[in-house]
RNA sequence: GGAGCGGUAGUUAAGACGGUUAUAACGCCGGCCUGUCACGCCGGAGGCCGAGGGUUCGAGUCCCUUCCGCUCCGCCA
């Protein structure tokens, strides 16, 4: 309480020294000055980090977002300067004007940028004063997330954001540069368009001019980009905003950015080899890499039959295992009666203890499963493999025979086993191969790897809505269009879709679309639209379909997501300026928050009295 | 909708077994200091232990409710 009053009767003290910028306009930034610089009379802006105030010597380092460089204060330089010099505080503005000169010897900082250098400041401007941050700036200790989100202006002072954002903006740079250079135009398409049943849930805006109805903001630019096509553009590209009304997670935010391309006249394979040299680009210009091309290609059957997952991280190899039919037969009720069983072979896992795999049985818990079956094969002294495991028993010599050639099992190996439904076994095994990856360090964690996975299902069966939806979208062509086909069986048609994975994260999907009004109508129809409500959501398509549409395909990078990875944060929110928290909201200026009763009105809408109660 | 972790000076954390006046470091304020760079030394201020209720002679600590942040499941074409 006190200290308050102190700090402000400070800075209230302090504040009568602020001048305006005038003539202290920089000749430098505070990181690029360095030897070469010596003797020249220079003048900086920025924030200060530190005084050290030697009574005598006054020493500050000075902050923008370039770096840091130390300048000094001499009573027999400058005494005027050297003399206010006292009141300088934490992220109090300056400008000043000096020259470089070398540091005495010995005196050098050899952690520093400009380590070898030092300003002796002649005069100076104070040109804003602040309140102690509720936070330091420099990069000592992790302050709260909530504070960080709060206080958003100076979580982006400290280094590390600032390199995030930086390096956000060379991505989006080199993607532009390339796409250009193939002759890719940039086009917007509308942030306020139309609601559209499938997919993520909308974001509504209400219509003031139309009461009762609402725009959507878009959960991508697809539909556009697409009639693009069909507008003859040929070539499309743009780094969109969108946005999806679900629950956030450490890698997902409701408004979001991707880099959104399309193009007619081509094949899968114009567009992954497009989309392949554009990472290559990317990797080139922002971290200096260079990836070999072209990028392996799985199908989603192997992925899902390998990894258990669509997104396998290559950077390791442990490999799940059908062993349904070898454990058929076995007096183990679990395995002999569950849709899958499969198994992942760990080599050398046999000295995990007790505690590890009651924490693995745990994880995969989370999934549904219901535990974690495993066996040790450990060697026993006269050379033979002695089976350690709750199932042991229970395993005949001709299943265990079996398994150890379905799995090549060696001595020393745990094996980890899951049954049931084919849903819930591959998600435990897949994620639980991640988890023990990044446990055992099974990969290097500089290392990119990338896959292209291809042959996705065209249509996956939700359970809530008891039908048929689309695995990507409505609009991805099928890889054999005929209309019968895909009435008669659509659990079995592929599509012409692919998505780029890096290290286990989806970072692009994509498709060839259904550029005939045909083969558009006929996936509805396959997705239980009757010929009316097709035509009332989405008859502008087949229309424009009908019009002479170019065969056309195309992709979307999740350029948050990309930029994470590069960046190696361990949330999206590092490399967003202004995210939302869990709950979606802005802890910086406490959106979403609650309007008068007139602009309701205005809208013509109407609380209810439970939300109202907030206002 | 569900599971888990966390919330204690400005900040980051310790305290958790219920028991005197709630610790520490950094930061902040005052003083001293002419080569520091996480400067140093001396002194000082700073707390509704997220909020509300309960159990108890007594609650930071136990119970209930609730708010906020984070991670995950569901969800995310």
């Amino acid at each position: 309480m006190s200290t308050d009053i102190q700090q402000s009767d400070l800075q209230q003290e302090h504040r009568q020294y602020i001048e305006p910028l005038g003539s202290f306009q920089r000749t430098h930034t505070c990181g690029e000055l360095n030897a070469a610089h010596l003797g020249q009379e220079v003048r900086l802006t920025g924030w200060v980090q530190f005084r050290r105030d030697h009574g005598g010597l006054c020493f500050v380092d000075l902050r923008d977002r370039s770096g840091l460089t130390q300048v000094v204060f001499i009573p027999e330089v400058a005494p005027e300067a050297h003399e206010r010099a006292h009141i300088l505080r934490s992220e109090y503005v300056v400008a000043l004007e000096g020259y470089v000169r070398k540091r005495p010897d010995g005196m050098t900082n050899p952690a520093m940028a400009t380590g070898e250098i030092e300003i002796v400041v002649r005069s100076w401007k104070l040109l804003n004063t602040s309140k102690t941050p509720p936070f330091p700036v420099e990069e000592r200790g992790e302050p709260g997330e909530n504070l960080r989100l709060q206080y958003r202006y100076l979580d982006l002072r400290r280094p590390r954001m600032a390199k995030n954002l930086i390096l956000r903006h060379h991505v989006a740079q080199a993607v532009r540069r390339y796409l250009d250079s193939l002759d890719f135009i940039e086009v917007e398409t509308p942030m306020l368009t139309r609601s559209t049943p499938e997919g993520a849930r909308d974001f509504l805006v209400p219509s003031r001019v139309n009461p009762g109805e609402f725009y959507a903001l878009p959960q991508s630019p697809q539909l556009f980009k697409q009639i693009l096509m069909v507008g003859g553009l040929d070539r499309y590209f743009q780094i969109a905003r969108c946005f999806r009304d679900e629950d956030l997670r450490a890698d997902r935010q409701p408004e979001f950015t991707q880099v959104d391309i399309e193009m007619s006249f081509v094949d899968e394979d114009a567009v992954m080899t497009m989309a392949e040299g554009m990472i290559a680009a990317v990797f080139r210009d922002v971290l200096d890499e260079t990836l070999s091309l072209p990028f392996p290609r799985m199908t989603y059957a192997q992925a899902m039959g390998e990894y258990g997952v669509d997104k396998p991280d290559t950077r390791f190899d442990l490999r799940l295992t059908d062993v349904t039919d070898i454990v058929r037969g076995s007096s183990f009720r679990l395995f002999a009666s569950a849709p899958l069983v499969k198994a992942m072979r760990v080599p050398g896992g046999e000295t995990m203890t007790r505690k590890e795999i009651d924490d693995y049985t745990d994880f995969v818990k989370i999934y549904g499963a219901q535990g974690l079956a495993w066996i040790k094969l450990r060697p026993s002294g006269n050379g033979e493999t002695e089976w350690q495991s709750p199932i042991a028993k229970f395993l005949s010599e001709e299943e265990r025979a079996g398994l150890v050639k379905a799995l090549g099992l060696l001595s020393g190996d745990i094996v980890f086993f899951q049954a049931g439904e084919p849903a819930m076994v591959n998600a435990a095994l897949g994620n639980l191969r991640v988890q023990l990856g990044e446990h055992l360090a099974l990969f290097d964690k500089n290392s990119h790897s990338f896959l292209w996975v291809t042959d996705f299902p065209l249509f996956e069966y939700n359970d809530e809505e008891k039908r048929y939806v689309a695995c990507h979208h409505p609009f991805t062509a099928a890889q054999n269009p005929d209309p019968a086909r895909l009435k008669a069986d659509p659990a079995s048609a592929l599509a012409r879709a692919y998505d780029l994975v890096l290290n286990g994260t989806e970072v692009g999907g994509g498709s060839i679309r259904n550029h005939t009004a045909l083969m558009q109508n006929s996936m509805f129809a396959a997705l239980g639209f009757s010929e009316e409500e097709a035509e009332q959501q989405f008859g502008f398509l087949s229309q424009a379909l009908d019009m002479g549409a170019p065969p056309h395909g195309g992709i979307a990078f999740g350029l948050d997501r990309l930029a994470m990875l590069l960046a190696k944060a361990e949330s999206i929110r590092d490399v967003i300026a202004f995210p939302k928290t869990q709950k979606a909201t802005c802890l910086l200026t406490e959106a979403p928050a609650p309007v008068s009763g007139r602009q309701l009105r205005e809208l013509g809408l109407r609380l209810r009295e439970k939300e109202q109660q907030k206002e």
